[in-house]
DNA sequence: GGAGGTCAGGCAAGCGCTTTCCTGGCAGCG
DNA sequence: CGCTGCCAGGAAAGCGCTTGCCTGACCTCC
């Protein structure tokens, strides 16, 4: 591997003078060592080492970033508003994925930190999980502390710098649309409780419930993993407990997928029979069928707006910026089959209906 | 930011001392030592600079992987392969996403190179452009000068270790799966027409019609972006300027779903009317409506192998493994509507369709 | 009791680069 | 002609860490 000090002696100029004429350096150099220095360069396909330059100057560059999956859309909206703004300042990024394991993701923060990245980014769901967010919060304030920036996305753990989705206003609209439609048999497919995005989306839904006096009982709720597998099963469970459900709210897009899946393999239709609203419209919600009434959030720009956050160190300490959600309404959501009285549930209709029980 | 220095300070030791407690080093160190330097790094929090470890033992570990863009479902799989070896063999990964500009992909290279990684991994298609293949080829073969490995995924244009998946023989079994449904008429949906990828599976398929006396001429050919949006853009200017065609052929799964949703937006049964056609067997294609019927890639175990390939430098240079593809039958293919001539094309039906020509 | 052996721990030389500070040469000026 | 000032280029001091080699203390054995 050739080093500065080879094209220097090729050159035949001291490590000095090559390392100004690479880097653009603000002091002078005449023509001819420059020109030497650039041959040298190309000769022996030189390219400096990022290691000892990151030693040699003090100044970080690089941005960490701590999110649950890159190739699940949802982060890779993110990631891309992430990028742009960084892309912008001259930033590189480096992203993890901590599949949803929190130590894995404290792992990421040590390794970010060694690795001397300006800013930490964490993105995608919190944790209720009180231990954890301790020690998250220790080894973030302590990179801070030393002069590392931070910004969240979505998670309320860390007290600086955060754009949050408005899941809980995004589960009111919900509840909301569905009530309009006549719906009062809701049922949910949750993700894990776990994480704060389920519990933020659910309060949300219960309380628009909850303002027409509708109450979305815990037997109504089926948690699983936030995948479309998670939906096919949770979708499952539920329907053979509750077959009277005129609507299937799914807690994100995946899991609606999962839904619409099922429900298509057990013959009921959508949203004739039972309508279904997804969370998050990811770009294949319009591709399924039917197309899918979801919630859309501003994903690419909350990336953007946590860069921006990081990479402005200016601003006093906690900002916080919300962004709405939004309902987009599609094939999959429907009027309820038929008026059921607000109360008595239990003797519902749907029990004829082609659905086999466990 | 503390430095070693500092927990030596703290613990009243060296730094050598400190570093070897740090690193599990072979060389014996007292327990009094070991922990009253464990208790420094606790109490200031210390974490070693990885910019400077690396500078100093010359041992390189990370492994650079260059790929189209990880959010696609294509490059997550194989990525998911490489990942899982390399966290096997304790290596990082970087990973870079070219957006498949072949600019960019150049850049990513040197970038590499000046981090030091161990080996780096091409995934994606070539690109059918003999100046870049160059340039990208006299950089990685500087590079494997010093000692770094490389090992590409599913492209000719270097002269390595590499894994092909067999696209060629999956575009022969398409056109032999369509053939013995009777489809005489077929056009496809393909990507940009500099990837290699691109040409592969259409020469595969021209291959297998061939076989049977059928050609595929140039105007049943649609080039486009190979997203979604390319999908819907490439069928629908096939649609216009062949309504004729029985089945089509989408060169990719995310084509595949562009297709299908136009189809749907101007009512054409699939796979009544027109049957749909894949590529690669992304997660969504059996969730789509209908189920695509699509070529399998063994995309994780491309990763895997590729990442064993670029990390086991024992073997001789240039070892190709091609791995096979496969057909997965679902439900958007069918019989041709009805039998048609082999011959006589251009008076065929479909002409009653409700297909708007344009 | 002294020579030789063993072993924990420290010294210091780098790893490849940047950057401050210094040097030597030259032009300009009185 | 001599002094000052300017400027291109080089010497060298780190950046934070690892590691080969050396030291000095302590044991062991004759």
């Amino acid at each position: 591997m050739a080093t500065l000090s080879d094209v220097a002696r090729r050159a035949g100029v001291s490590p000095a003078t090559a390392s100004r004429v690479i880097n653009g350096s603000s002091k002078p150099v005449t023509e001819e060592l420059r020109e030497r220095v650039l041959r040298a360069v190309a000769e022996l396909q030189y390219v400096p080492n990022a290691h000892a330059q990151l030693l040699a100057r003090s100044h970080r560059t690089a941005v960490g970033v701590i999110v649950h999956d890159v190739s699940d859309p949802y982060f890779a909206e993110i990631t891309r508003g992430l990028q742009r703004v960084a892309a912008d300042q001259g930033r590189l990024l480096m992203i993890c994925n901590s599949y949803r394991d929190p130590d894995r993701e404290l792992e990421y923060v040590e390794l970010l930190r060694g690795q001397q990245v300006a800013a930490i980014i964490l993105a995608g769901s919190g944790y209720h999980d009180a231990t954890f967010t301790r020690l998250l919060n220790e080894k973030l304030t302590a990179y801070e502390a030393t002069g590392g920036r931070v910004a969240v996305i979505g998670r309320h753990e860390h007290s600086g710098d955060a754009v949050m989705p408005d899941n809980r206003a995004g589960g009111r609209l919900i509840g909301a649309e569905l009530y309009e439609l006549g719906h009062r048999a809701i049922g949910v497919v949750a993700g894990p409780a776990v994480l704060t995005t389920t519990t933020d989306r659910l309060t949300g839904l219960r309380e628009s419930l909850a303002a027409h006096g509708l109450s979305l009982p815990e037997h109504r709720v089926r948690h699983a993993e936030f995948d479309r597998d998670g939906g096919v099963a949770a979708t499952a469970a539920l329907l053979d407990a509750e077959p009277e459900l005129t609507a299937i709210v799914a807690l994100n897009d995946s899991m609606a997928i999962g839904a619409l899946t099922l429900l298509r393999s057990r013959s009921v239709a959508v949203p004739g029979q039972v309508s279904v609203v997804g969370f998050d419209d990811m770009p294949i919600a319009r591709d399924v069928t039917p197309a899918l009434t979801t919630v859309r959030l501003p994903l690419v720009e909350m990336g953007a707006r946590a860069m921006s956050l990081a990479l402005d160190a200016g601003a006093p300490a906690p900002r916080v910026e919300v962004l709405p959600a939004e309902v987009v309404r599609r094939d999959s959501t429907g009027p309820a089959p038929e008026v059921v009285p607000v109360r008595p549930r239990g003797a519902g209709p749907g029990a004829d209906r082609p659905v086999r029980r466990s």
